[in-house]
DNA sequence: ATACTATATTCGCTTAGGCGAATATAGTCA
DNA sequence: TGACTATATTCGCCTAAGCGAATATAGTAT
């Protein structure tokens, strides 16, 4: 772990934008356009955030054809894991998360691909 | 709590000066000199970072004559409490910590006042 | 009053980082 | 090849926020 990336990802979790990723992401991995429709955030906002994320180390992508998967990444350390933590404990106090499970549990709400996306 | 408190929680933990202290008050109150003797950071700075997490909600203050000593908020919601244990972990990976708490260790190192600071 | 101590605030500067809009890249399909 | 889809990056702008230096405030002592 390199010296910064406590508060890098402190950082991180500062960004109401992000939070709701990666509050997202704890139900599991989810590709951009998934969190794009759920979230209502324009594509080149999320994916800057995404981008902010996999930079700081907290997310994981995985691509498969045209579509660009995330997950949390594992937490290695105790630290992570009391991060973690503190993202399951959020929600109560981020009003846009509630709103955001809810159209999340609409199941596969989102863009529906030429060829049908591999779920 | 206010809407954005979440953010400003997290966004007050991104800084590692602020961590310094909020991890020495871990051990108890303090007052602002023996912070900035153990962190041998400037004062105001440290007045700064102080005034910071005031407003954030992560400290409380109280006066005593000349001295301003501060102590950590109680966490009164469960996500406070899962930042204040990131608190806890977080040590290992902030190299300037382990100093702090070396130099903490070695007693009321602050100060000397006029009339003998109320231990 | 003056002098001194502890702490807080302001100023001017610089960088990080948020945003929308536009554009680039990469993979797929015909 | 060209058209289309999903995603990423760049650009220009603006605000947040860090810093050192200087200064202000408040309490104490004489």
């Amino acid at each position: 772990m390199k010296k910064s990336s406590v508060n890098l990802m402190f950082r991180a979790f500062s960004d109401r934008t992000r939070l709701r990723i990666l509050h997202l992401l704890l139900q599991g991995e989810l590709c951009v356009c998934d969190l794009v429709s759920v979230t209502r955030v324009p594509q080149p906002k999320a994916s800057r955030h995404l981008a902010y994320l996999r930079r700081a180390g907290l997310i994981l992508g995985r691509r498969d054809g045209l579509w660009n998967y995330y997950r949390l990444a594992p937490a290695k350390t105790a630290f992570h894991r009391s991060l973690i933590q503190c993202l399951k404990e959020c929600f109560r106090d981020v009003r846009e998360i509630s709103g955001d499970d809810r159209r999340a549990a609409r199941a596969g709400v989102c863009c529906v691909p030429p060829k049908g996306k591999p779920r």
